[in-house]
RNA sequence: GGCACUGUGGCGGAGUGGUUACGCAGAGGUCUGCAAAACCUUGUACACCGGUUCAAUUCCGGUCGGUGCCUCCA
């Protein structure tokens, strides 16, 4: 049985995909402007496991996955700039390139956390006539208005649109930190559409309505997921931060469009803090994972991290408390290492792979997971079976020496032998430079990775 | 101001109404020519104050603290 928390009901929910034996789901991607900092991706790497668990259960996976290529309001928005619209001023560049160069960090990145690929990877700008399809739904079913900034959705007349977010109407008018567009009929209406305004430079632009605009930042969602997926899907994830705003205005879109639920389930995962703070470049905390790389550290040494806490709470990063995940790691890779190294019959197998399947159904329990690895013994076999659960790529990581290699294991072992230990010490210095440590134990040497 | 998340041992972080989470770091020991990230052993934590209970870190109420969203954001 796998249970997830539903933010539809806000309760742990047993989870059934509709169809039995595949699983639509959407994720909510970049909007690429810049390189995405190791926050973001907190949010792939537990999807994946989401995904990695529902493939090990059974099910094939549909998955898409947006880029969020066309540009939206930037954070200082009194300049009226857009994210992409600014990157393109500052670098450069088109607003196109700047979103083909970020598009390919993304990937690059994406694949270096050896991320599953998802079945689809949806670009937004490719979704823009059907854009303007729903728009037009929306406005021929009355839910929309036009201002002189664009067509509004016209929130009031979607009755169940506070309940995702558990939103208070009355308090977001009363106690709103920016002051509404007084054309706006409630706070919460949203655009979606929207015109270029008169001396905005925005290349982006499409003609729909008979001016020059492009569509409001939820349309691109709600289309890709009703063009890729059909109707009603299974699994939504995306960003805590998105409940209140995004998400809401998605589903307000979609189902008074299309006339159909959105998702049946919906999944947040949290924020990370770094050293107890806000990721903000202004703060210089803001690492991409070419940053960690920097620093030493393997993408995977911060996917293992992100799996040591559970999506759904506020975790706090530190390159300290990374430096123990790649210290576990490492640690698994030498117990791999060492099954080389063993005589099958010496090797006890007591790890469950059943039971850590279901740690992963239990609301993605990965923490547990890594807890069951450390308190198990595992044959070759199982570490496979928990790279496919976790892709960490422990195995392919891991390989066993060359004959080479192990021919200088054994004559150092035999020049210790003969006390000739100044050839010994070289040779074993030898192989530290080539990513082996020699520790000789009781039972004798054994050789581990260094890195 | 509104809404939400959160407070566990040195750091990180699961989980549970009564039994060891786990990792990293630290400590002691073993082995050992040396070295070693090897091996063994080792931690009586759960913000505070009340309540419920035979029993609360775990449930309920309150207090205090941290964070996020309400403007793009994983």
């Amino acid at each position: 049985m796998i249970k997830l928390y539903n933010q539809l009901t806000k309760t742990i929910d047993e989870f059934t995909p509709q169809d039995p034996r595949n699983v639509k789901i959407y994720t909510c991607g970049p909007t690429v402007y810049s390189y995405a900092h190791i926050g973001n991706f907190t949010s792939y790497i537990y999807w994946d496991f989401l995904v990695r668990m529902l493939t090990l259960s059974g099910f094939n996976v549909n998955r898409v996955l947006n880029l969020t290529d066309v540009g939206h309001l930037a954070s200082d928005a009194d300049d009226g700039e857009d994210k992409l619209e600014k990157g393109a001023r500052t670098e450069g560049k088109t607003v196109w390139e700047i979103a083909d160069k970020y598009i390919d960090a993304f990937l690059k990145d994406f694949k270096s956390l050896n991320l599953t690929e998802p079945a689809k990877i949806a670009r937004a700008t490719d979704y823009i006539k059907q854009d303007e399809e729903l728009v037009d739904n929306l406005t021929k079913k009355g839910y929309t208005y036009e201002t002189a900034d664009g067509i509004f959705f016209d929130t009031s007349k979607f009755k169940t649109y506070a309940d995702f977010a558990g939103l208070d109407l009355e308090g977001l008018k009363a106690g709103a930190r920016v002051e509404f567009s007084s054309e706006k009929k409630n706070p919460s209406d949203f655009a979606v559409w929207k015109y270029v305004r008169p001396g905005e430079n925005h290349a982006m632009q499409w003609r729909y309505n008979n001016k020059i605009g492009y569509p409001g930042w939820h349309l691109e969602c709600a289309t890709i997921i009703h063009t890729e997926l059909g109707d009603t899907i299974d699994v939504h994830a995306g960003g805590i931060d998105h409940i209140p705003i995004h998400h809401t205005n998605e589903i307000a879109e979609y189902e008074a469009g299309y006339g159909k639920k959105l998702a049946n389930f919906w999944l947040h995962n949290n924020f990370i803090l770094i050293d107890g703070q806000k990721l903000s470049k202004s703060l210089g905390n803001a690492y991409t994972l070419s940053d960690l790389k920097e620093k030493g550290f393997d993408p995977l040494d911060y996917k293992l991290w992100t799996l040591q806490g559970h999506y759904r709470t506020e975790r706090n990063f530190s390159l300290n408390d990374l430096s123990a995940a790649k210290a576990r790691r490492l640690n698994w890779r030498n117990r791999i290492a060492r099954l080389y190294q063993q005589d099958a019959i010496s090797t006890v197998d007591n790890f469950d792979q059943a039971k850590a399947l279901k740690l992963a159904q239990n609301n993605l329990n990965s923490s547990e997971i890594l807890a069951l690895i450390d308190n198990s013994m595992l044959s070759l076999e199982d570490w496979m079976f928990v790279d496919k659960l976790l892709g960490l790529d422990l195995v392919a990581s891991t390989p066993d020496i060359t004959q080479d290699l192990a021919d200088e294991f054994y004559a150092r072992e035999l020049a210790r032998k003969n006390k000739d230990y100044a050839v010994a010490d070289k040779i074993r210095d030898d192989l530290l430079s080539r990513n082996l440590t020699i520790l000789d134990t009781a039972d004798g040497p054994i050789w581990q990775m260094t890195a």
